[in-house]
DNA sequence: ATGAAAGCGCTAACAC
DNA sequence: GTGTTAGCGCTTTCAT
């Protein structure tokens, strides 16, 4: 067999046709080319004894179409992003289309080769989970249609779909006050990125609303990662007066935070209490259950999927926050 | 700005040269054919000016080449497969390919159809965690450079790459059995997988060479699932004599063991043990940390990878079985 | 030192 | 009902 594969020409010849008459009827537009039950038999039979599939390659050329989405993800092995990528994969496969999946490692130099890359691969469209320090690279690519998730820029026009990170850190917030914290610590991830961003409005509003002073809270962290959450968490330790509570934006850095506390031997809620962005299975089976915030992955990815095509099928694009949910379990004390 | 991109062509126009000229020095090939300096200085700096970028559907469709690998995984969402993914793009990346991510859901029938469109796109070569039921389908594709990861078939020669597991398995049965145990019952994955296989012909050893009874051992479960783990407990523990030890070959498994067991105010290790297989971090974090097969991920990937490029270079492949670790916790009691 | 032309595999406009 | 031809954007052989 022709190691590339078979050919339109070579069944063509073949069957003493032209590959016009094959294509089209492997296109199934032998009627409407009003082409003869008995070629059409022909060249489907031939097609499937060859185990003819369609070169994707020159039928894109032609077609100026790849039926491919990038994906581009900060972290694919954070669990919010990987579970955000099944669900993608599952909402683009119902519409024939493939995924190109790209890992920024949170790097804005690497995400702007990146989408350099997918741009020569002719992508048909763009799912993107920015960095977010920085968004002139965008700028070039405003002719192909992108939706970013979980994170996006306010001043582009780019349609986003992302929890409503305020409105989550707010409730968090306000249970933690609500049950008698005033010293609290939050450990942020990737400081410019807009969810981190918004959670901390929604942490500073919360704090000010219940009047809480300045002083007896604390943000600190860089990044979305296990590391993160560990280190921040034991450098609060050091402090002499160390929070009642933590609040934790995002499910690596809650794991981070745990590993901390256990090694200092400090105990969740006795010791400290902890809430944490994300809400993952093994949450509910550690010691003690965690109390989240959950983000609604499955409904994120699926709005993601649904403004894309909107904007391939020139619909108007709606942006969309949606509401998180608290989950509460045994991780905050009530003071 | 052309929508589809600026080509050689227009470059080519604009400077009054071939499109040949510009090709040639776009592909840093000014000097080999003696291109004089000033012209391949003019055609960067056109290029530059007007964000070319090589339109790589073209130039595949002519080098016979795509630069891209077929991932193919049974479900993003398990940890295990997302560091996997991860790891496999580090590394593709290096090496400027780019990856094609499919959600196989360990359906061999979907699996069918992604390897089908997988090869119209003409990848370069294929990373795949093959469902396992069945492997007629792989026949087609012995053209094409492919490696399996972390399931494979014995009576294909496609080179691959996964953990010892019957070791693994061997290793957390014979734990267990030290630990005092006789009444085990393993909660395996989808059955027909090899992972599966022979993580269960390692319990089935262990149990075996340490001469315990078979009536008091059991092997239940379907498929590598959270539902599957809280299930099969469910139904463990219905029965007149409940095991002292339950064996979860994968995390996910795990998970639902301890929900199931949770939900039944069963306590871990006091009244049922449990050892897992995956480690994960929050493995340590659960009430109580879990003891766990370490299969080792990164290395996995990496040797995939290797192996590939191997194949691709008409290097000899080499299938490789790599060892788990054995992570010692607290949930293993000695009775 | 540069260009013309062919061709990768496909589809579609335009014949007849 | 079917075929001819052109062309998607690129690289490369062969000329000069």
């Amino acid at each position: 067999m022709n190691p590339g594969g078979t050919t339109i020409k070579e069944i063509a010849k073949l069957l003493n046709i032209s590959s016009t008459t094959v294509s089209r009827v492997l296109n199934d537009k032998a009627e409407k080319y009003r082409i003869s039950e008995k070629t059409a038999k022909l060249v489907r039979e031939k097609a499937r004894q060859l185990n003819f599939l369609p070169n994707q390659i020159a039928q894109n050329l032609r077609l100026q179409r790849t039926n491919t989405i990038g994906l581009v993800i900060p972290d694919i092995s954070n669990p919010f992003f990987a579970n955000l990528a099944r669900t993608v994969e599952i909402e683009l496969r119902k519409q024939k289309k493939l995924i190109l999946l790209c890992d920024t490692n949170d790097d804005t130099q690497l995400e702007n080769e990146t989408l350099a890359l997918l741009m020569g691969r002719k992508v048909d469209g763009l799912l993107i989970a920015p960095v977010g320090l920085s968004n002139h690279h965008f700028q070039h690519y405003s002719h192909i249609p992108t939706v970013m998730i979980d994170r996006y820029f306010e001043d582009l026009t780019i349609p986003y779909v992302a929890t409503d990170n305020l409105f989550g850190a707010y409730e968090a917030t306000k249970y933690l006050v609500q049950s008698g914290h005033q010293h609290i610590a939050c450990i942020q991830g990737l400081e410019d990125a807009i969810s981190n961003k918004e959670r901390i409005k929604g942490f500073r509003k919360a704090i000010d609303d219940f009047e809480i002073p300045q002083q007896k809270t604390s943000i600190l962290g860089s990044d979305f990662s296990i590391e993160n959450g560990y280190e921040a968490t034991k450098a609060i330790l050091k402090n002499e007066t160390i929070p009642t509570a933590i609040f934790a934006l995002n499910n690596q850095i809650a794991i981070g935070v745990m590993q901390a506390l256990k090694e200092e031997n400090l105990s969740i809620p006795e010791d400290i209490s902890l809430i944490a962005f994300d809400e993952q299975p093994y949450f509910q089976l550690t010691s003690p259950p965690i109390t989240t915030i959950r983000q609604p992955i499955e409904k994120i990815g699926q709005e993601a999927v649904k403004i894309l095509f909107d904007i391939m099928n020139n619909k108007a694009p709606e942006s969309k926050l949606l509401a998180p949910e608290f989950i509460k379990r045994e991780s905050v004390k009530t003071l």
